[in-house]
DNA sequence: TTCTTCGGTTGATCTGCATCAAGGCAGATC
DNA sequence: GATCTGCCTTGATGCAGATCAACCGAAGAA
């Protein structure tokens, strides 16, 4: 019953998991905590595995521990749309629904920590804190959700995939460490063709975009996935969002 | 202290608004309803007048009582895009954030029943059902983001015009009742080039597009606005979704 | 070793939608 | 009545990104 307990930002951390569970309450009652241990259960998933199938029926809700997990959904003719990139922390699933909507794919090594949808939501009924912050990381997830509406429907080629690379590089950094020079330093963890379903592309205009990219000296490549940022502020510059931030987390 | 309660569905019925407030509780208990009543107050808005600007500060939460308003994000060089519809009994605001991060516009003629944002979080927190139902709305509006998200990213105009038209004609087909010969029979709520930002189009394609629908018998025009389905199906076809369903209320 | 596969790059060409431009119609204003 | 303004339509042309196609290099597998 170790876990420490973040009461500032209703955070709860998972006994061993080596990060937060975003999802889970919230001004933990050791009971409650106890009562989470109970419920939760680890899966892992090789890349490329699917973790679930639109329309099939899904008795778990959970979050994301270590990889990356995408949510796509599919048109008849094959046409893809990703709607959703799950990094550590982020949350999976839906209390009050039993199929899924979408397909959960692991595109890396993927580790999730689950909790039987049932429990889940007898827990949130017994903790309302758990509602509240479920709703908080709901309506941060809507707001980016119509930020990536804005990207689908105006931005060129160029700005959609300085946009991806901009949050990647965020959302890594906050995890991780600059490199001695100050540069922002990443592995991309899609390939082209994955970030062509997410931005609405193909995959020949992202990778031709990419050398764009190198040629014009926003980024550097090392091999096909090393990422170097020299200045995050030219990168921004090429997002068309405004300079003070605009996505979140 | 009219007011009906729909504890199957847990939406409280406004005493004088003439719709349900989807927000809002939920198992209603009598002193729940009274506060309820205590707190709202209304506001009405002309066609084309904004409610709020984007960064604004904004210190109340509101549903759609009668009339239209949008979501609508827009970059510096000036390209738009909508990023949500709100018809009647729809939910705009969020608690636990003070700015506005979405111009809102009236684009008929508008009637907002307003909570003040103090007290009513201070209702949420009171009453848990009220965050349940608001995170059970806010992944329904996420769910309909994201289903944008595939037609901004990979729907051909055309598909695109029939999603819109199918979306607003389900929406206001629960409302009214069918022509006499089974059509469906609305107004379009929206110009051209409203339209146009919604889809990630331009006005002009969305002119032509609507033509070309004419045309192929799959609408039917009467003035510029009026539009007649004579056949739902045919229209859903066109919309290249899978056949059951698919958008949500 | 060679063959295959997977992910990626680059070139040539095509096309759907944007852009630029002209005009039409209905309702308001003078 | 004439004129204006907002909303819409239609035509001509241009271009960003899709499509089709060839090829590259690295990692396995035979």
């Amino acid at each position: 019953m170790a876990g420490n307990h973040d009461l500032s930002t209703l955070v709860h951390e998972c006994a061993d998991c080596p990060i937060r569970h975003r999802a889970v309450c919230a001004r933990c009652e050791s009971d409650e905590l106890a009562r989470l241990e109970q419920i939760k259960y680890y899966r892992s998933y090789q890349a490329g595995q699917t973790v679930i199938w639109s329309g099939d029926r899904m008795d778990f809700v959970a979050s994301v521990v270590t990889g990356i997990a995408t949510l796509t959904q599919t048109m008849e003719d094959g046409r893809r749309q990703m709607v959703g990139l799950l990094l550590p922390s982020d949350f999976v699933g839906r209390p009050g629904r039993t199929t899924a909507a979408y397909d959960v794919t692991a595109t890396t090594d993927l580790v999730m920590c689950c909790f039987r949808k049932k429990p889940f939501e007898d827990m949130m009924t017994a903790t309302p804190h758990i509602a509240q912050r479920l709703l908080e990381m709901t309506l941060d997830e809507l707001d980016a959700a119509r930020e990536w509406m804005l990207l689908l429907g105006r931005k060129t080629a160029r700005e959609k995939i300085a946009s991806l690379l901009a949050i990647i590089a965020r959302r890594d950094a906050s995890l991780k460490l600059r490199s001695a020079k100050g540069n922002i330093v990443f592995d991309l963890p899609l390939t082209r063709e994955e970030m062509a379903d997410y931005l609405g592309l193909t995959l020949e205009t992202v990778s031709r975009q990419m050398s764009a990219l190198k040629k014009d000296g926003v980024i550097e490549l090392e091999g096909k996935r090393h990422i170097i940022v020299p200045n995050f502020d030219a990168l921004m510059e090429e997002t068309g969002d405004d300079s003070d931030g605009g996505f979140l987390v």
